[in-house]
RNA sequence: GCGCCCGUAGCUCAGUGGAUAGAGCUCCCGCCUUCUAAGCGGGAGGUCGUUGGUUCGAAUCCAACCGGGCGUACCA
C-alpha cells in the first residue's frame, strides 16, 4: 500500500534528520525506535497533494522547534530519496501549520491498476485472519414466528461480517443456535395441538396468549396433509409431536428465507442436543468445581457479581429447571472446546443486558473471556411515504422480513441492512430501497458495475444495429484483448497514456486510480473495527468516481494507447466494485 | 434510579485528535448526434444537543447536564 511506503520515506528522513542533529534532541535510536508515531493521510481537499502526513505536529513538543520547521526539514531529506528520484513521488510541499503534502507520480499509481489485474477476485485480500477459527453465531430466531425486520439486520449484518472476515484471511464458521427447549416451545406445542384438533373438526380451544393462529394454520395444515390424523390419538404426547412437527417447518421457513438473502449456515445447532447429551448437566457441576455457586430459596445460583455482572444470576430454577443462562453457558463452553480463536455474537440489542452474565460465565469456566466478542445490533424503523410503519401486531400493521423482501428485492434489502454501523438505529425507507436511481444507493453501485462491463462489450463484442440490421464490427478482437489483459498484468508503459490526457480528465482518472489503491486499506479497517459497512460506502464512493469519469471522457478513443489504458482502468474500476459488493452480499450486475 | 446505544444541513447518514465539517435526498439552474441521462455539473442549506475541561489544535478525548431508543426476571 502506498501509504505504508510513504511512512517508510518519513521514517527514514526522520532517521536521517536525527543522526545529523536536526532534531533537537531527537537520536537515531529514538526515530528507529518508532515512538514518534507516523500516520499518512488523506487530505479532504485536492489542493494539499494526494497524501498528507501531520507528524511534525505532534514533534513540536519533542524537538522544542515549530512545526513548520519541522516539517521543512523532513521534506528537505524525503527529497533525496530514491521514490523522489524515480518520480514515484512527483511533489513534496509543506503547509502551514506543519503539514507535509505528497503528490504522487505516475509509477505508484500504475502498478495500482496492474496489482487489480494481478489479484482480480483476490486484490484486497488481507492475511490478517492468519487462517485463525471463528465462529460467527447470529439470527439464532425462536422457531416459533416469523422473522421480522430486525432478524434481517441481524442475518445481512452477521453474513458480511462473515464474509468480510473470510476476505481478511480467517476461517469462519457460521452457526445459526436454536432455541427448541423450554416454555416457548411447549407452548407452541400447545398451540399446534389445539390447531390441528380443530383442523380434524374437534372443537378445542386454543391457548391463551397463543402464537398468531393465523401465521401457525398454514404450518398445522401441512402436517395434517402430510399426516392426516395419524397423531390425534396421541393424547398427552400431542402437544410434543405435533409441535415439533411445525416447529422443523419453521426451521425450514427460516431457513429458505435466508438462504433467498444469500445467506448459508454451516450448522444449525440445536438447544436441545445440549440437554439430551448432558452437557447442560455438566456446565453446572464445572461452575461448581470452580467455585462460583451457591444454593438459595431452592434455586441454583452463579456468582455473577463477583465475575462482573450487577447482580448474581440463577442457573437452575426452583422447579429444578435450567436458565437460559445455563444452557447459554453449557452452548459457549461447547464453542471453546470445538477449539475457536474467535467466538462472535450477533444480538439484537435488547439483549445487551446479558452480555456481563455471558462473560461473567465464561470466566467462571475458566475460559478466556476476550475470545468472545458480542456485537449488537439497535433495532430497525421502517418507513413508508415518509411515515414510520409502527410494529404493532394488534394493529396488524407488521411487516415481516418476507415482506420486505419481497417488494424491494434481495440487492436493496441487503444494501440498506448492511450500509449501517450496528449501533446505529436504521430507518429502512421502503419507498426508497424500491427507487432504481441515484437516490438508492444499492441501484447506483449496480449500474455502475453495469456500465463497465457495457464498455468493454463494446470495445470486443460485435454489434447488430437495430435500425439497419447490420453487425458493427468491435475495434478490438478477442485476441487482442488477451493481449491487453497480458500488458496490464505486466504494468509500467501501458498505463501512461492515462496522464497524457487533458488536465480534467487526467483528474478524474487519478481519482479513480486513488479510490482503487483504498480498497485494501478499507478492507482493513472495516476487520479491525468490525464493521463491513464501511466497503458498502466504498462501493457507492467507487461508483461515484467511474460516473464523473464516464461523464467527461469516452474510454474508446480513436487513439489506440488511450483506449487501451483506459479500458484497463475500466476493467480494473469493475474488478473492485464486484469485490466490494461481493463481501456486502449484493450481485454485481453485467447489464441493466 | 441504574446500565447500554444514539444526538452532525429540512430528511437519511459519513467523518472519532488536524488544514475551509462532507455525501445523497429535497428546492433552484444547466448538460443527451458519439461506450447505459437508471447519469453529470452548479447553486442554496450548519451555534456538529448544551455547558465546562484536556490540547498548539476538539464534531472527535474527559466530566456534568438535556433529549430520544433499548434494557433492568427463578422468560427465552
Amino acid at each position: 500500500m502506498i501509504k505504508e511506503k510513504l511512512a517508510e520515506i518519513l521514517r527514514q528522513a526522520l532517521v536521517e534528520a536525527c543522526e545529523n542533529g536536526k532534531m533537537g534532541p531527537l537520536t537515531k535510536a529514538d526515530a528507529e525506535s518508532g515512538t514518534i508515531a507516523i500516520v499518512i493521510e488523506k487530505p479532504k481537499s485536492a489542493e494539499h497533494g494526494d497524501f498528507a502526513c501531520g507528524m511534525a505536529l505532534k514533534m513540536a513538543t519533542l524537538v522544542k522547534t515549530s512545526p513548520l520547521r519541522i516539517a521543512e526539514t523532513l521534506a528537505e531529506y524525503i527529497g533525496k530519496s530514491k521514490a523522489v528520484e524515480s518520480g514515484a513521488i512527483a511533489k513534496i510541499t509543506v503547509a502551514a501549520p506543519g503539514f507535509i503534502n505528497f503528490t504522487l507520480g505516475t509509477a505508484w499509481l500504475t502498478e495500482v491498476i496492474s496489482d487489480v489485474h494481478r489479484q482480480t477476485t483476490a486484490y484486497g485480500r488481507s492475511t490478517t485472519g492468519a487462517g485463525k477459527k471463528v465462529l460467527v453465531e447470529y439470527v439464532s430466531a425462536n422457531p416459533t414466528g416469523e422473522l421480522h425486520i430486525g432478524h434481517g439486520r441481524n442475518a445481512v449484518f452477521g453474513s458480511c461480517l462473515s464474509n468480510l472476515m473470510k476476505f481478511g484471511g480467517y476461517h469462519v464458521d457460521q452457526e445459526f443456535y436454536i432455541n427448541d427447549y423450554g416454555e416457548q416451545i411447549l407452548h407452541l406445542g400447545r398451540c399446534a395441538w389445539a390447531l390441528y384438533q380443530r383442523l380434524l373438526g374437534k372443537e378445542v380451544e386454543y391457548p391463551a396468549e397463543g402464537y398468531p393462529e393465523e401465521f401457525l394454520r398454514d404450518f398445522v395444515q401441512k402436517v395434517v396433509d402430510a399426516h392426516g390424523d395419524k397423531y390425534l390419538q396421541s393424547g398427552e404426547q400431542g402437544p410434543s409431536v405435533v409441535g415439533d412437527l411445525v416447529k422443523d417447518l419453521i426451521i425450514e421457513n427460516q431457513k429458505a428465507l435466508l438462504q433467498n438473502l444469500g445467506i448459508k449456515f454451516d450448522d444449525w445447532y440445536s438447544e436441545r442436543s445440549l440437554h439430551a447429551s448432558g452437557k447442560v448437566a455438566d456446565v453446572l457441576k464445572e461452575f461448581d468445581k470452580h467455585g462460583f455457586t451457591y444454593e438459595k430459596d431452592g434455586a441454583y445460583w452463579l456468582k455473577a457479581q463477583e465475575l462482573g455482572d450487577e447482580r448474581d444470576r440463577v442457573l437452575r430454577k426452583s422447579t429444578g429447571a435450567t436458565t437460559y443462562l445455563a444452557n447459554d453457558a453449557a452452548y459457549h463452553l461447547e464453542k471453546y472446546r470445538r477449539g475457536y480463536d474467535l467466538v462472535i455474537n450477533i444480538w439484537g440489542a435488547d439483549h445487551h443486558g446479558q452480555v456481563p452474565g455471558l462473560k461473567g460465565a465464561v470466566r467462571a469456566l475458566g475460559q478466556d473471556p476476550s475470545k468472545l466478542e458480542v456485537v449488537l445490533t439497535q433495532m430497525v424503523n421502517l418507513s413508508r411515504d415518509g411515515q414510520t410503519v409502527k410494529m404493532s401486531k394488534r394493529a396488524g400493521t407488521v411487516i415481516m422480513l418476507s415482506e420486505v423482501v419481497e417488494e424491494v428485492g434481495v440487492d436493496a434489502t441487503r444494501y440498506y441492512l448492511a450500509e449501517s454501523s450496528p449501533q446505529n438505529t436504521i430507518n429502512f425507507d421502503l419507498d426508497l430501497a424500491k427507487k432504481t436511481s441515484r437516490e438508492n444507493p444499492a441501484f447506483y453501485i449496480q449500474y455502475a458495475h453495469a456500465r463497465c462491463c457495457a464498455i468493454l462489450r463494446r470495445a470486443m463484442e460485435p454489434v447488430v444495429n437495430a435500425e439497419t440490421g447490420k453487425t458493427d464490427q468491435p475495434p478490438f478482437s478477442q485476441t487482442q484483448w488477451q493481449e491487453f489483459l497480458q500488458e496490464y498484468q505486466a504494468g509500467g508503459e501501458v498505463f501512461t497514456a492515462l496522464f497524457d490526457s487533458d488536465s480534467t480528465i487526467a483528474g478524474h482518472q487519478k481519482a479513480l486510480i486513488a479510490r482503487l489503491e483504498l480498497f485494501p486499506e478499507e478492507v482493513e479497517e472495516a476487520l479491525k473495527t468490525r464493521l463491513p459497512g464501511r466497503l458498502a460506502r466504498y462501493a457507492y464512493d467507487l461508483a461515484n468516481d467511474l460516473q464523473k469519469f464516464y461523464e467527461v471522457s469516452r474510454v474508446i478513443t480513436d487513439q489506440l494507447s488511450v483506449s487501451k489504458a483506459r479500458l484497463g482502468l475500466i476493467f480494473a474500476t469493475k474488478q473492485v466494485l464486484s469485490n466490494a459488493l461481493g463481501i456486502i452480499g449484493v450481485s454485481a450486475p453485467e447489464r441493466m
